[in-house]
DNA sequence: TCAAACTTTCAATACTTATTGAAAATTAGC
DNA sequence: GCTAATTTTCAATAAGTATTGAAAGTTTGA
């Protein structure tokens, strides 16, 4: 496969990808290119490179600067503006870990928390609603425990606990 | 906070979250209707719950019983179908996780197992895209392990055993 | 201060996905 | 085999999302 190829493949996956992870298409695109990219890009290249309009370009490369996996940098003798996507894995990782926590997990835990405390009418109806919105919290606030000790570790103390752990 | 207040509140937030896991939101309320029912519900009373005709119903109970986490249940003296969702919150959330992995992780995995014998061809872009691949692969990889263990485990040693790591 | 370079906005529109509902297919009992 | 109950399909359409492109806004340096 020539490398050409490669590329154009890969960032088609990691568009698909991006649906997985509460980005949009372009979105991922955009972050995938510039990912791979030995140096800084504009918005003009990135429209060239995924033949995008100028809107949607712009559109999205805020966004993923919203998410702070890609950095506005500034070019010496250039007035407009080049970014660059974050490009240590680990970093990347954790970094969308935290935005899909606060996006996913925190909006329904606030939920669970709220319906929690629902009166038990003595209906079979209140009783099995309630337990398992006790169960769902219950496993909701471990999994976001961890996830915070996810986000605020460092890369080798993490892969180094969970290959003792698993196995 | 009345009973039939949560109830409906637990079933629009559960919809939205089945947009970051790959359902989609009808697919998401059904199965949270099925959730804290204390009895299978048939087609019928899914439509008239939810408000939806019987053919979205239909087709969401379908891949929801494709995703294995809505089981068929058969009523004595019933010639209808009756369904109820998976109750046990980890049987829940290792059948989900099982169901992303094969639908996101994979993919992408394949791809980047694909994309990672391009010739280095010595300009700075191969070299680039070569680093950036081996390590997106080398930590897709550690993943994908990680949550195969976390598929076949058993909850309470899952729990202990993070809890040991975590703090 | 001006004007060129550049960025942002947003109404119009294209595209994608979800939903309906009625017809077709299937199933079960007589 | 027939019929009524039930499930499935699918073309039509509604609803939701993404994209364009041109106009408006902002910034920079001479």
């Amino acid at each position: 496969m020539k490398y050409t190829e490669a590329k154009e493949e890969l960032i088609q996956a990691w568009g698909n990808l991006g649906y997985s992870w509460g980005l949009n298409k372009t979105m991922a695109q955009i972050h995938a290119l510039l990912m791979i990219a030995p140096k800084p890009l504009s918005t003009e290249e990135i429209m060239t490179e995924l033949n995008i309009s100028r809107g949607n370009a712009n559109m999205n490369i805020r966004a993923l600067l919203d998410w702070h996996i890609v950095y506005r940098v500034s070019v010496a003798g250039e007035r407009k503006e080049f970014f660059k996507a974050e490009k240590d894995v680990w970093t990347l990782a954790r970094q969308v870990a935290k935005e899909r926590r606060s996006r996913e997990l925190e909006p329904i835990l606030k939920v669970l928390r709220e319906v929690h405390d629902v009166p038990n009418d003595g209906t079979e109806e209140t009783k099995e609603f309630k337990k398992i919105v006790k169960d769902l919290k219950n496993f909701g606030e471990k999994s976001d425990g961890m996830i915070d000790t996810f986000i605020k570790s460092e890369e080798s103390w993490f892969w180094g606990a969970v290959m003792k752990l698993f196995k």
